[in-house]
Parts: C-alpha cells; structure tokens; sequence
DNA sequence: ATGTCCCAACTTTTGGGA
C-alpha cells in the first residue's frame, strides 16, 4: 500500500499536475495540504474519475487539507480546536490516514509561533485518544525541520522558525505517543529535502527544508519497504514548491 | 536581491501569506 503527502500550495493551480501525478505514481493514499478552495470548489468528480474517492476540509482562501483514497474512506474527522482547515482524518483500507498542516508561525516572537506549538500539542493529545486498533499514519506539512540535517543552511536559521528547540521538541512529544518518522527511519543520513523556497533559485542550489513528514505508526516500521521523495515533480513549470513524499507499507492480504 | 508564487478584491495593481 502506497501512502503519499504533498503540499500542492493550491489545488487549483495544480490540477493538471495532481492528475498526472496521480496516474504516474498510482498512490492509494493521498494526503494533501494547502488545497486554497472552499469544499464546494474541491475538484472531487475530477479526482473521482481517476478512481479517488475524497474527502475535504476547507474554507477557501487559505490552508484547506484533504484526503484522496482507492482503498476506501470512512469515519472522517475535520479540524481541531482552532477552527482553521488543517486537519482531517480518515480510515483508509486497514490504516488511519490523516493530513496536517501545521501552522507556519511566523516568527519566534509572533503569537502565530506560540499557536503553532499549542497546535503540535493538541495533536499530541489527540493521539493519547485514538483507537490503538488501527494504525495510524500521520503525515503532511509539519512546518518542522526536525534536526540540522533537514535543513540546508542550519547556520543560517538561528533564530529562525522551523529549527528552534520548542517546535522540534513539540514534534518529539507527538512521535512519543508511538510514531516513527519514516524517511528519516529508511535514511539515517540522506537530507530527504521536501520544500525549497521558489525565490532566489533555491531548488536549483538545493537549498531546502524537509519538513513534509509521514509519521508511521511504530508497528507498522517492519513493514515499511521503501519511502520517496518525488523531487521530479518539483521540477517543471508551475511547480508547488514542495515535493511529494510516499511510503510503501506491506500489508498482509 | 525586498529575488516567487498564490490568493482575494472596491480586480489589470496591491497586499497578505508562505
């Protein structure tokens, strides 16, 4: 089974791309973030003709996350206490698959930074919650790099978001609860880039962050075969500035 | 390089967000 995660940054801007994304890479899974469209406007009968069901949360301008499925999707969750369309989560074939964007925050001294690290911490308590029956895998854009090898330039983000200790701390509580960062688990040396910034030529110069994640549940790592980082479909015109990440996960059946 | 891309709107240019 093929669980994907990709930040499209509008699924509007990118629908021709997600569809032949979709055909190429045949995920059974995908979780999406930033779709940018309000759930009457996410393109579902599209995604449906290429054998998706789907399921949306999102309020249109900003954030919108979404969940594509052809192993069967059910027991949908949307949001969390926040109010803003950041997560939603479902019941995916034999797995709990579930989409995050976490919150940018800005800037350490921004009130944005502190709602970030309470939104890591309602996730984290969510989790303590769940049906330990079903596995889960969470995944999406965690808007945290979470060691100096995820990112390009660590020098250069002292002070900066994305790297501080709080925020790397608050993801380590949630993978506490039985999660294993899976890219980081099948490569303990490699970067794994998944966001590069569009300005200043960053793709190209490989300056970038990995800070989309898919968080495996614990006992479901002996089963994980491989994990990708798409880095062609970041390439191209009209790009989304963040690369797709998939796992394959071998289920008996 | 304040460098790009995407959105909305009192929409053809500006401002907000990332």
């Amino acid at each position: 089974m093929r669980i994907a995660t990709w930040n499209v940054n509008s699924v509007r801007a990118r629908i021709e791309r997600l569809e032949s994304w979709l055909v190429d890479r045949a995920p059974d899974v995908l979780l999406l973030q930033e779709t940018k469209v309000a759930d009457a406007a996410f393109p579902a009968s599209r995604l449906a003709g290429l054998g998706y069901e789907s399921a949306h949360h999102g309020h249109g301008q900003w954030n919108g996350v979404a969940i594509l499925s052809r192993v069967g999707l059910r027991d949908v969750e949307r949001g969390l206490s926040d109010g803003e369309a950041r997560m939603i989560s479902a019941t995916c074939g034999p797995l709990r698959c579930t989409s995050c964007y976490v919150p940018n925050g800005r800037a350490l001294d921004d009130p944005h930074y502190a709602a970030k690290l309470r939104w890591l911490e309602e996730l984290r308590v969510r989790r303590t919650a769940r049906d330990a029956a079903v596995p889960e895998i969470l995944a999406g854009d965690f808007n945290v790099a979470p060691s100096d090898l995820d990112c390009y330039d660590p020098a250069a983000f002292v002070g900066a978001t994305h790297v501080s200790a709080p925020e790397r701390e608050a993801l380590g509580a949630l993978e506490a609860t039985g999660l294993t960062d899976a890219w980081r688990h099948q490569h303990p040396d490699a970067p794994g880039f998944s966001w590069w910034d569009y300005r200043a030529g960053a793709f190209h110069l490989d300056r970038g962050l990995r800070i989309d994640l898919l968080l495996v549940e614990d006992a479901l790592v002996p089963r994980v075969r491989d994990v990708t980082v798409d880095r062609d479909a970041r390439r191209g015109p009209r790009p989304s500035d963040h690369a797709p990440v998939w796992v394959d996960v071998e289920l008996e059946g």
